[in-house]
DNA sequence: AAGATCAGCAACCGCCTGACC
DNA sequence: TGGTCAGGCGGTTGCTGATCT
């Protein structure tokens, strides 16, 4: 394990540091003209000196023309806490739930913006708290958590959709906002049908369970009448299946919802 | 005005895993 | 069955522009 690839290794002359434009051109038109086959190929076929995997991080992180780059939105933002806390940092799953956005860019977001905010908000909430607001980054700087605490923005819900029983709004549900040209605002809209069951996940206790293992993708949850870490790993684990059917939500409580449009079986 | 600090982002590094021989 | 290779992932680093002192 750790053995150099061959085609990054000394021996052939790659480039390396920031891509140029001309590398970008010829990298995306390479790939616009006879696709992806095999990375460590591409860079000799487009007349490039990287190696395959630079190309590769290249066309996944930026070229890829369904990235739609550009700032969070709140409900991207959301959405990116909520997966965390049930997927800890799993970065390309997450991507894979936030249509247009590269794992990279969102593990670069959450490193920089939303643990840095999580942790303030936590600190404000323990104040008292020794802990610095902005403990500097990099350079062994980080303390080694990285789940965030349980702490949520809970989402409004979309027009028409029934609440529970139970639901309580919390007070920063009038911060967020739904933008319909956001894709997975629209897919949280487009699960604003049917009432019915709710997958409480990640509440105080549950959260603070599942924090040590950052790997994790199990959680423990509760529905109403209970429900088993299958459900949610099947959840978390196909796309459509929670853009489709679910509709995410928080509680005030910092526990997240889950609203579905099947019956629990 | 200049240096220090902060914040955002791109890209590299090391490791793991599955496919193939 | 074991070794090699390539793809993929998460963690980390480095660069750069903006802001602060």
């Amino acid at each position: 394990m750790g053995r150099v690839h061959p085609c990054c290794s000394e021996e052939k002359k790659v480039r390396k540091g920031l891509w140029s434009p001309e590398e970008d051109e010829r990298l995306a038109s390479h790939i616009a003209r006879f696709g992806v086959s095999c990375w460590s190929s591409i860079p000799e076929l487009a007349g490039l000196q990287r190696c395959g995997k630079s190309c590769r991080l290249r066309w996944m992180n930026y070229l890829r023309p369904d990235l739609k780059r550009g700032r969070f939105s709140q409900q991207e933002e959301d959405l990116i806490i909520a997966l965390h806390k049930a997927l800890g940092n799993s970065w390309s799953q997450i991507a894979a739930r936030l249509p247009g956005r590269s794992d990279n860019e969102i593990k670069n977001f959450w490193n920089a913006r939303l643990r840095k905010k999580l942790r303030q908000k936590e600190a404000s909430s323990t104040a008292g708290s020794k802990e610095p607001a902005a403990s500097h980054r990099r350079r062994g700087g980080e303390d080694g958590v990285t789940h965030p605490p349980a702490v949520f923005n809970p989402l409004p819900a979309p027009e028409g959709r029934p609440r529970p029983a139970g639901y309580v709004a919390g007070p920063a549900a009038t911060g967020s906002s739904y933008d319909n040209d956001d894709p997975s605002a629209a897919a949280c809209s487009t699960a604003a049908a049917i009432g019915g069951a709710v997958l409480v996940v990640g509440n105080a206790a549950a959260a603070e369970s599942v924090a040590p293992s950052p790997t994790s993708t199990t959680s423990a949850c509760t529905e109403a009448g209970g429900c088993d870490d299958g459900f949610l790993k099947a959840m978390v684990d196909d796309a459509s299946f929670l853009f489709g059917d679910f509709y995410l939500d928080g509680n005030q409580d910092g526990s997240i919802s889950f609203w579905e449009g099947h019956a629990f079986s």
